[in-house]
This record gives C-alpha cells, sequence and structure tokens, in this order.
DNA sequence: ACCATAGGTTTCCTTTGGGAAAGTACTTTC
DNA sequence: GAAAGTACTTTCCCAAAGGAAACCTATGGT
C-alpha cells in the first residue's frame, strides 16, 4: 500500500494551503510588506517620499513593487495635474483589507524581539 | 532644505518597520508558510510525511527550510529509537504563536479568491 | 540478492531577485 | 542657461533561491 498525503488531503486543508499560496505570492518581495505598511500609515504618498520612508529601497525596485501591487488591485496610482507632475501612491480598499496581516506579523515581531533579547 | 522621511521616523513606526522585517526574514522562501501550516495541523511529522504533505517541495529544500526553522526555535526535531530510524517534527510553543498570523494569510487568501472570481 | 522505507546530503544547473548607475522627459528656480 | 526636482525606465551585473537527480547510511521484507 502506498502511502499518501493525508493531513492537507481534506477539501478544508487544500482551501487553505492554496489561499496562503495566493496571498503570499501577492506579496513576495523584499519590500511589499514595507509599502503596504509605510502606505497604512501614511494614506498618501508620492513616489519620492515613498523612497525617503523606506529605507534602502531603489527606484528600480520600487518602482517595480508598486506596479506589482497596482495591478493586483491594492494600491492606487494616481497622477496630480500639478508642475511639477505628482503622483500619488495609496492603498485601495480591498488593500486595506490587509492591515489584519501587517498587524499581525508587526506584533508577533515586536514579541519576538522581547523573546530573544531575555 | 532637505526633505526627511516623516511618517516612518516616529519611534513606534521604526520599531513597526523592524518588527516587520524581523518576522519576515524568519518566514522567507517558498515553503515555510506550507511548512508551519502543516504542522499546525499535523502535531507531529516525519520527514517523509512532511514531504508528502507539502505538494511540490524538494528534499533538499525541505531539508533546508525545516534546519531554519529549528535553528530559530519554531519547531523541534526529534529523532525517535525506532528502527528504522525516525525523526518527529513539530512546532514548539513558540512557533505556534504564529498560528494569528497564518490563519490571518489564510482568510484573506480565501476572501481573495473569492473577489477576483467574482 | 534486491527492493522499499526512512532521513537526509551533495552536485549541478537554471531562474529569480535585486542593486547601482545612467538615461529620459519635463518644469521650476537661481 | 545651468542646476535641481519629480517620476520614472533601462541596462548591466552579481548573488541568492530553488529544483532534479544522484548518492549515502541503515533497517526490514521477500
Amino acid at each position: 500500500m502506498k502511502k499518501e498525503a493525508f493531513v492537507n488531503n481534506t477539501t478544508v486543508c487544500k482551501m487553505k494551503i492554496r489561499a496562503i499560496t495566493d496571498t503570499m505570492d501577492l506579496l513576495s518581495g523584499k519590500w511589499k510588506f514595507h509599502i503596504i505598511g509605510t502606505l497604512l500609515e501614511g494614506q498618501s504618498l508620492g513616489f519620492m517620499e515613498l523612497q525617503r520612508e523606506i529605507d534602502g529601497v531603489g527606484a528600480k525596485m520600487l518602482s517595480k513593487e508598486l506596479k506589482d501591487l497596482e495591478m493586483n488591485k491594492l494600491i492606487s496610482r494616481t497622477v496630480m495635474d500639478t508642475k511639477p507632475i505628482t503622483v500619488k501612491y495609496a492603498l485601495t480598499d480591498y488593500g486595506k483589507t490587509l492591515r489584519p496581516i501587517i498587524d499581525e506579523i508587526a506584533h508577533w515581531g515586536v514579541a519576538y524581539r522581547n523573546t530573544i533579547t531575555n
């Protein structure tokens, strides 16, 4: 008798696994959590503002990650009719639903730091 | 006057950003969420069991990710005195504290799928 | 002897991620 | 008219991630 998966073999678990994969696909990369985290605090920020806020990010990566997030409808990109031209990035209502995830992760990270430093 | 970061420049925000970085460092890689998610369901599993449960993971990556997680005290590795030798992996109490994160991510992923398919 | 099982490690290879710097285009300020 | 600011894109390059397959040790079954 050949052995097969059993724990993850229920419909519920398969859904859960797929859900985790889906979410992490959207949020993969070094900067997405930082961008979303920053936009959760800052409401609406320009490109250069974001680059200043997010320590270490280069223009290329920021540009690319913003595009990814925009494609997935998590953030909006609005070109303002100002001189010089400015662009503002903000979370969509949909993107804002990520707050619980970000908060859980931040919360865990704080607790983690307290644990290892004691 | 040189422009500087302001949104992320408070002590609270710096802590939050660092916390997110910390957490994601521990959980980076393609398989860690899957391993933890599976162990949250399965309690205690052997190497081959994990490989069967986690669709697509190769022995090398599984081995490496398990080592990473063990080093960070998120899982335990126990060699059993059986013949043939077996090893069981389980979440530590500390690793179990990741459940809210995993659950939030899974929950969001399910909602996400419902959104895009409508 | 031969195969299957458990639990890996090692080698080789390809793909992806990511950074630095330069280039584009337009506008305002000195 | 030169510099500097906004908002990128493009190119070039390197390092890290990840997969496939072979290999290793050991035991038990037929």
